[in-house]
DNA sequence: TTGACATTCAAACGTTCGTTTTATACATAT
DNA sequence: ATATGTATAAAACGAACGTTTGAATGTCAA
């Protein structure tokens, strides 16, 4: 084997295109025609690495998705051991802006969230294999992280559900970005996202605050 | 003609059937056939009342989302109404119950947010028919409203991103449902969609109140 | 009764779908 | 040189799709 390019690599140009197409279509929206054709490889390719669609899907997640999720969360690990600061406002502004700038580039990043969006909306296997080897983990992670910083009898659910209500901005602003900018009227450029990053880290944060205030205070 | 039942009724069936296939699928994860079946109609009557499929999902967003979106809205300002109190407490209150337990069915609200964070997802025509008629008016209502109860100096797209970052997390929690009880490790019931409710209140507010104290974004 | 209209129905249209089949090209190991 | 395994190619499979057709209904006015 060996040697030059667009040997055996059209395995690897397959799930690259199929994930760009399932995101912005839908798993049922794309045809396998359309996906060999994006990937200059012959119909049957599909078939012959994968078995059959259903299992190209899946192994998106394996192979492309998964992995970019697992870079995200070390790029927010990192960003909070660069600094001494582990109070609640910088846990969950690098939260944020590992979601939403990270170390991901623009393309990549709309591909990613909006492959996410579409599994919430209408789950399939691939969901179960998220939520067990990257989404739990990475909230008991989180929850365990602000559990110290907020006053202690706060229920568990309310922890897992202000962490919840965090990506759902995130997850909005990120594969909403159409319907964003057709309300906001302006266009999705890098300061708008700076921007949102800001903003959903000033509202998470003021949510959690008064979150543990409204436990102790009664309400 | 006669009034009998059954008779006519076909179109209003068709309607009805189709939202909630829709919503449940995707415009292109349901078929016409499927459609027809669960009317009890003919597989022509799609293209006898409404042309063609396209059609038929606008015409479900005519003649059925929108009435249920303005029908929100009035129990929003209704409920409002109802007490002297008018502070930016009360309103989002008021605002997030109103779109969490409101005037509707469990069935109705999750199909009805389901199609929304569809047509998010993936606009189409029908998205910019909500946009203009609905949600544009209503976001210049609600911040037309919010504008006077906060500090002066605060930008416009603060309040509108305010706004839609309430319906992010009632999104969310709507239409992704199935994820959040893969998550949470708990059923869907009527005691946490309550609690929910009151927790995207609380979370809103206090996002809210502290984008008031503090203009500045760190980062 | 007749004619016109609105609605339903079964059947078929042409197209596209996911998948399978068969054949071919080419590298490497024996 | 032959056998083997991998990869690509074109063609076809049956099934399902949205849509159209034309006949069969039922209703009501004339």
């Amino acid at each position: 084997m060996a040697e030059n390019e667009t040997q055996a690599d059209s395995r690897e140009r397959l799930l690259d295109e199929a994930e760009i197409l399932f995101a912005q279509k839908g798993f049922e929206g794309v045809s396998v025609r359309e996906i060999t054709r994006a990937a200059h490889c012959n119909l049957a390719a599909v078939n012959y690495y994968f078995g059959n669609k259903e299992n190209l899907y899946l192994e998106v997640f394996r192979s492309r998705w998964m992995p970019r999720a697992r870079r995200i969360q070390e790029s927010f690990r990192q960003s909070l051991k660069g600094e001494g600061d582990q109070s609640l406002n910088h846990i969950i502004q690098c939260l944020a802006l590992a979601f939403l700038k990270g170390p991901l580039s623009e393309a990549e990043r709309k591909c990613h969230h909006q492959l996410m969006a579409r599994e919430m909306a209408q789950p399939t296997e691939a969901l179960e294999m998220l939520a067990e080897q990257i989404m739990r983990p990475f909230f008991r992670e989180l929850t365990d992280m602000i559990r110290p910083l907020i006053p202690e009898g706060i229920h568990e659910e309310e922890l897992m559900l202000s962490a919840m209500g965090i990506f759902a901005m995130i997850l909005y602003f990120g594969f909403g970005r159409v319907a964003v900018t057709r309300l906001l009227g302006c266009e999705y450029d890098d300061a708008l996202t700076k921007r949102l990053s800001g903003y959903i880290a000033d509202f998470s944060i003021g949510g959690l605050q008064r979150l543990n205030g409204e436990m102790h205070h009664g309400g």
